[in-house]
RNA sequence: GCCCGGGUGGCGGAAUUGGUAGACGCAAGGGACUUAAAAUCCCUCGGCUGAAUAGGCUGUGCCGGUUCGAAUCCGGCCUCGGGCACCA
């Protein structure tokens, strides 16, 4: 007998199944489909902990739907173009391009290592020609239907290395290479008219009975659908007489409370106001030093700084004049730019007030709660109430005085009930080289041409110098921007702005059923075939962008009639983080840990199947290098099991009412069921379980039983690929274990025999007992009652009631 | 700041629908085997109390509530993590 060396068998087995093209995929059977699907990696160079997590739920997904008799595509691919490829071609002086490959070799090379069943000819990569034509045709479709347009929009700019930074690459304010303080800048760039689907988005959600609730709430609030009121407000201004200031409101019903206005400070409106007046030096210098703050950072502002325009509106519920202010916390992007301010009832307003010393009237009065001495202790009353101080409004409830409210504001043209959401159009225009290009060109004559489709891909030049400083690289390159005219053949100037990154991983998992199409995106009947996607695993950081874009993406297809549905995703499985002292992993932060080490002590099954028994897939996983060496033991001792001979060999092992035969049914039950639920780590504990027990047992026969160690290695070899394979071939099996079929059970021969039933008292726990499952909830309710152990703590008190929970409990409640 | 999660022994976690809290694994302690070590196997292992592997009390971040019964539901708080639109 050999011991277990994954050195040796993992290698031998990896060139095997390549040799039998084991997991090579096709429309050709009729067998059900089954798309399981893996969030593709950035190749970063690296792979780390949290994709093997990844790639490790998603291959025991694969193998067990493949052993269940599924026709099952797992693909990857790379997520090729990105901010960091062009980084480290201005760090180490590499083409973005190279770079980038040799990061997927090797990544490649640690994938196939891991024993991962994907299949490999399928493998996309977005940088490369044949992909990113069709992202760029895909924007042309966009295009055509007007979803794709141009507007102006801030970019993060230092003024030292005259260059757009992303978030990324702002650091305190400051730019992360020379330390300059950013500044905000417009620029023309393009957008895709995200919000046209707003209303869809948020409505479909109730479709995805397979997604986790939290990550459907997140995208509801994402998308933050509003229904409220769009209120004019007059200015009482000897300066600009007949002004009108235009704010959005939620809460209408707090119209008489409010005391004065906030604007935006780039609201078009704050210029005016202050012309010529006193206040003109004051706001221009706190509108500058608002003009350094990020979104971010005004999103974050507590709300407290502002300063008095001069100016005041007219509140048209009551003729009152109200001060106008401006202040960071209202954003220009959002609503109209401009809040009415009700300190009174909401938290914000309230904190401004009170640092400014502006009134603070109450209107609406909760039940019992006593709301003056609510207010002066520092909160605003932000929930509903009985309406007062509110003219004709007074008694009524806040909900109808909402309603009510609203619909007297539109009756006298002061206001209109309005939908809002606060999802804002996505842009997709970065000014950088490594992304694909946007097929436009500007013509003096014919203006914005998008390029023929004829003419795709627009190739990226492949002569491009890095500096990380001045204008996108592709600005730099003759030949890529002089072009002429697709109408009129006139010298015209070609886009240089490249696409946003998500643009690219929107549509992948098309591209994954058709990789080899040079004519089209991908052909209508491979993917009416393959999508849905069954099972999408990926991290809990892509809730919302990624998979909102990708929803989007599916959504406009679908109007095209190119794909069947118009939800990607049937189900979803969010995975948690794999942290390492409290920090996520991740090539940004650079506290990787490489998986290269645990494989070569321990091997890639180790390796897998450590991660997978560490926490459960949702739940963030803290690596700790202990434990990995439990799970190594464990794999050894199946090694014993399978490879020592039993010392009886020829006693009968088919009689199903033995306890091994009951015991193994149990299991497959069991371990069928959490697979089910993706509760793999408790799957795996099960099938530690079961060991235990079979090495416990003292009868050798038992112990070594042929038909328990073909079970245990096939529901073993979804987890552990290339031990189980080695086993199963060493016990003269010639066709490999990953082409076996999923053990089923028997559900009388899984029944357990007898039931425990616990019996309480006053809920607290006396006694148990065993009874037969058939017994009636009389009989063990008598039983119960007849218990020595719950009678001492009954005598001398009256039992009020006896609750029996069938197959679980008894509770005697005593008085 | 806003939105979404998490918090259970020394540690990772289990408890699937409100019904035996701590499965499985790690660490620790004790023992067997061995010249010895490694490996392997066996036993103990939330806290307090107790001779006890009898029993009792207590215990799932904190405070309170609902319930015959709460890790699980509700209200409030503390704390850690994710996202916040140019990292992917």
């Amino acid at each position: 007998m050999n011991s277990y060396q994954p050195s040796i068998i993992e290698p031998k087995w990896q060139k095997e199944w390549e040799k039998a093209k084991l997991y090579l995929t096709n429309e050709q059977t009729n067998k059900p489909k089954y798309y399981d699907l893996v969030m593709f990696p950035y190749p970063s160079g690296n792979l780390h902990m949290g994709h093997v997590r990844n790639y490790a739920i998603g291959d025991v997904i694969a193998r067990y739907k493949k052993m269940k008799g599924f026709n099952v595509l797992h693909p990857i691919g790379w997520d090729a173009f990105g901010l960091p490829a062009e980084n480290a071609a201005i760090k180490h002086k590499a083409h973005p391009a190279d770079w980038t490959d040799s990061c997927i070799e090797r990544m490649s090379k640690q994938l196939k290592r891991l024993g991962i069943s994907y299949d490999w000819s399928r493998e996309v990569n977005t940088s490369k020609e044949e992909y990113y034509k069709w992202t760029e045709w895909l924007f042309l479709k966009f295009f055509e239907k007007g979803l794709a347009c141009r507007k102006k929009a801030k970019v993060n700019w230092c003024p030292d290395c005259q260059t757009v930074l992303a978030n990324e690459q702002v650091k305190e304010d400051k730019c992360w290479r020379c330390a300059t303080l950013v500044e905000e800048k417009p620029l023309e760039q393009w957008f895709l008219k995200i919000t046209d689907y707003s209303e869809r988005l948020l409505k479909d959600l109730e479709k995805l009975k397979g997604w986790p609730e939290p990550v459907k709430t997140m995208q509801r609030n994402w998308i933050g659908k509003s229904r409220g009121v769009e209120i004019k407000f007059e200015i009482r201004n000897p300066k600009s007489e007949n002004k009108e200031l235009l704010i959005y409101t939620t809460r209408p019903d707090t119209l008489f409370g409010v005391t004065y206005m906030v604007l935006a400070p780039e609201h078009p409106l704050v210029d005016e106001l202050i012309k010529g007046t006193k206040y003109e030096k004051e706001i221009k210098t706190f509108k500058e030093k608002v003009r350094h703050e990020t979104l971010h950072e005004r999103e974050e502002s507590s709300g407290k700084e502002g300063v008095f325009t001069g100016a005041y509106a007219v509140n048209p519920a009551n003729n009152q004049e109200i001060p106008i202010w401006i202040s960071d916390y209202v954003l220009m992007e959002y609503g109209t730019g401009a809040v009415m301010a009700v300190p009174a009832h909401d938290q914000r307003d309230f904190e401004f007030a009170k640092a400014h010393n502006l009134p603070i009237k109450i209107v609406i009065k909760g039940g019992n709660r006593d709301v003056q001495s609510q207010v002066s202790d520092d909160k605003a009353f932000v929930d509903e109430g009985i309406m007062v101080n509110s003219a004709q409004f007074d008694g009524q409830p806040s909900t109808e005085g909402l309603k009510n409210i609203g619909d007297w504001l539109a009756g006298k043209k002061a206001g209109k009930w309005q939908t809002h959401y606060k999802l804002r159009d996505w842009l997709i225009s970065r000014q950088r080289y490594w992304g694909a290009p946007i097929p436009i060109i500007y013509c003096e004559k014919c203006g914005v041409v998008p390029v023929p489709e004829k003419d795709l891909p627009v190739k990226l030049p492949k002569n491009i110098k890095f500096t990380g400083k001045g204008a996108s690289p592709l600005t730099e390159v003759k030949e890529f921007v002089e072009v002429k005219c697709p109408k009129c053949k006139a010298p015209a100037k070609r886009e240089t702005d490249t696409m946003d990154t998500f643009i690219c991983s929107s549509w992948y998992f098309y591209r994954y059923c058709d990789q080899k199409n040079s004519k089209e995106a991908f052909a209508k009947d491979k993917v009416n075939y393959w999508i849905p996607i069954d099972q999408y695993i990926g991290g809990i950081e892509h809730a919302i962008l990624h998979l909102l874009y990708s929803r989007f993406f599916a959504k406009f297809l679908f109007d095209q009639k190119l794909i069947p549905i118009d939800e990607p995703f049937s189900n979803l499985l969010t995975q948690g983080m794999v942290v390492k002292d409290g920090a996520k992993m991740s090539k940004s932060k650079g506290n990787v840990v490489d998986p290269d080490h645990i494989i070569e002590k321990y091997g890639a099954d180790t390796a897998r199947l450590f991660i997978l028994f560490a926490s459960p897939p949702e739940r963030e996983l803290e690596w700790s290098d202990k434990g990995v060496e439990g799970c190594f033991r464990f794999l050894n001792r199946v090694w014993r099991l399978a490879t020592e001979k039993s010392q009886t060999p020829n006693k009968s092992e088919t009689n199903p009412k033995s306890e091994l035969i009951k015991k193994t049914h149990q299991i497959i039950k069991a371990v069928t069921e959490d697979i089910e639920r993706l509760s793999f780590n408790t799957a795996i504990a099960k099938l530690m379980g079961f060991v235990n027990y079979l090495n416990s047992n003292k009868d050798s026969f038992i112990r070594h039983s042929s038909f328990v160690i073909r079970h245990l290695l096939t529901m073993l070899s979804p987890f552990a690929p290339y031990m189980t394979e080695e086993l199963w071939n060493k016990l003269g099996n010639q066709e490999s274990i990953h082409l076996q079929s999923w053990p089923s059970y028997d559900p009388q021969l899984a029944k357990e025999e007898m039931l425990t039933i616990v019996v309480q008292v006053n809920g607290r726990i006396r006694d148990t007992l065993l009874v037969s499952p058939d017994a009636s909830d009389d009989e063990i309710k008598q039983k119960a009652h007849a218990s020595e152990k719950a009678k001492n703590f009954i005598a001398g008190k009256n039992i009020a009631k006896t609750i029996v929970v069938p197959k679980k409990l008894v509770n005697i409640v005593v008085k």
